[in-house]
DNA sequence: CTGAAAGCGCTTACAG
DNA sequence: CTGAAAGCGCTTACAG
């Protein structure tokens, strides 16, 4: 490839001359220069400038998982920000490991103008390295339990789940059961508190029977809704506590040829790709995804180019129930099932 | 942040040692120079080792949409190699617009090692730059239609998509519909050359009202299907061209009342990610999503660090043919719908 | 083993 | 406007 001494050279200018007019300055000798890059096909090279400024022109992103169709559309917002104003994203999975994560966070501090990631835990701490290197970081859907104060982009996790509580309570549920993810993240804390405290308003105990707990994964949470329909006293309602852990709980729930919602109603914290095209179209907690990576982003862009200063800035989206037809009033008789 | 010039003085040694211990090397004063760098939290600037080296530990990804399920799970296996290989992704989105996959590319071109793109469309030569440039490019799931010779990774489209058109002749059908994407993809032209010598096979017709094209997206196929059913006659099957189109068209038999299989049967190329849990659950052409993703970036990985040189190499991973429940023979007596 | 020095490819005050 | 020169933070032959 060629460099920039190539083309001053075939200019007859300096290297000096040549940065100028690339930058957009008055070169007298703009003709020459211009015909030299174009005969070489020269480009500056990013890595060069990058030490030269110290700008590197990239975001990380750190996800636990971009399979997982909530980060897919997160990314999706992130990305439309960020190629509008010629930022790239470097993105990673951390697959839900606060180690992985420190991995990451490591390797990334010296290649990118800032970071967003949704930590692995609430306790984790690698993001506090960041600070220490002075780079942004702009928390995504989770942040840290402590209160280093961070920005950070989330949902109303307590008003969504104390929504739901309250729609299967409307219902006439009772025997209610919730399969969450880790209460050491903030989705899965806010959620159960939400839930709890709906649960609580309707004169409602979630028993530590009906109380499940696993990754934030299709893979726990099919076991725990296993679990659940094995018990003597199975619930009329499931909450769950992801959409990954929705799709554990549906197929669960097919695979034991559970009507839904005619034996349990099923209502999930997010929507599916494909909610309303399901056997049962998914009655659900629902927020704007997209929406949030966009922020997410426009957050960091403002810290990096304006270098707005400032006290952190917290955005906590609201949610939406949306309901569909896995939900229904519990059937007045029911008998445990085996 | 703190630079090896900073632990060097601390050390009280030149910055060659300090370089040389943190390479493993042995060095005499091992003790002062840990002690420096852990007292600074010194971690090395990976911009100005790249410059150094030519390396950037970085792979370049350009794929149309990663919100697009099938590249999520490509995503999903690149990062599983990649990260064992401690290399990162350099993730960006082309919108299957070849203009941005220019910009990308030409932007991408010095800050990574290697790309691995989903070029927009077969005639798209900005590929081409980065042979000129000496940065090895694998294709994913596309390829150019000049005889460049290039690494690529590819799905059996042709002979995914002529199963797909048996299975639908051997249930019965003779009305059968095509929703497809672009024929100037990799995908496209492939899939519908299969299904059309499918069909020939069992001496049916693909009528010019029958033979829908549109961009590979869920709202293109919406609209398509909708028009295949305002026709006097309607198909008793669809094919429809990938995931997101199957999306579509399953969306507008339910806006419409249509039942799948009943009336109509769809039969898509690619899984859904709740292809099992549907109102119908989609009968499919399947393949090994992750997997291409991974076989790509050790393509990759191979060129880059063992250097590898020698012919490109193809590599094209069979499909299978999923059967479910939304296709079934067709009705024996049919009406137009209106 | 070690250090001084050159150099990776740029950009930008500093003189002119 | 222009060029020589310094410097961004590293690494690595080259002498010692």
């Amino acid at each position: 490839m060629a460099t920039i001494h190539e083309v001053a050279a075939k200019a007859g200018v300096s290297t000096a001359t040549v940065s100028r007019y690339l930058r957009g300055q008055k070169v007298r000798s703009a003709q020459a220069v211009n015909a030299a890059v174009a005969a070489l096909g020269y480009s500056p090279n990013a890595v060069a400038q990058s030490l030269k400024s110290g700008r590197t022109g990239m975001i990380g992103v750190v996800v636990p998982d971009v399979t997982n169709p909530f980060f897919a559309a997160v990314a999706k917002g992130l990305e439309q920000v960020c190629q509008g104003q010629s930022f790239r994203m470097l993105l990673a999975n951390s697959g839900e490991s606060a180690e992985t994560e420190q991995e990451i966070l490591a390797d990334l501090v010296h290649r990118v103008d800032g970071v967003i990631l949704a930590p692995a835990t609430e306790q984790d701490d690698a993001p506090l390295q960041l600070r220490e290197a002075g780079v942004p970081a702009v928390f995504l859907d989770r942040e840290l339990a402590g209160d280093e104060p961070f920005d950070a982009v989330l949902v109303d996790n307590v008003g969504g789940a104390h929504a739901a509580a309250k729609h299967l309570t409307d219902l006439g549920h009772t025997r209610i059961a919730m399969i969450n993810g880790p209460a050491d993240t903030t989705p899965g804390r806010g959620r159960r508190e939400g839930f709890l405290a709906g649960l609580e308003e309707a004169g409602i105990e979630l028993p530590p029977e009906y109380d499940l707990m696993g990754g934030f994964q299709e893979g726990t949470a099919h076991q725990l809704a296993l679990q659940l329909l094995a018990q003597p006293e199975p619930p009329t309602a499931i909450f769950t506590g992801n959409n990954l852990m929705t799709v554990g709980v549906l197929k669960a729930l097919q695979d034991m040829r559970v009507d839904v919602p005619g034996e349990v109603s099923v209502l999930g914290f997010d929507d599916l790709t494909l909610g309303s095209l399901l056997r049962s179209p998914l009655t659900c907690i629902d927020r704007p995804d997209v929406e949030q990576g966009a922020l997410a982003m426009r957050l960091m862009l403002s810290r990096i180019t304006h270098d707005t200063p400032g006290a952190p800035r917290r955005i906590v989206l609201d949610t939406q129930l949306l309901v569909r037809e896995s939900t229904a009033s519990p059937r007045p008789t029911r008998k445990a099932r085996r």
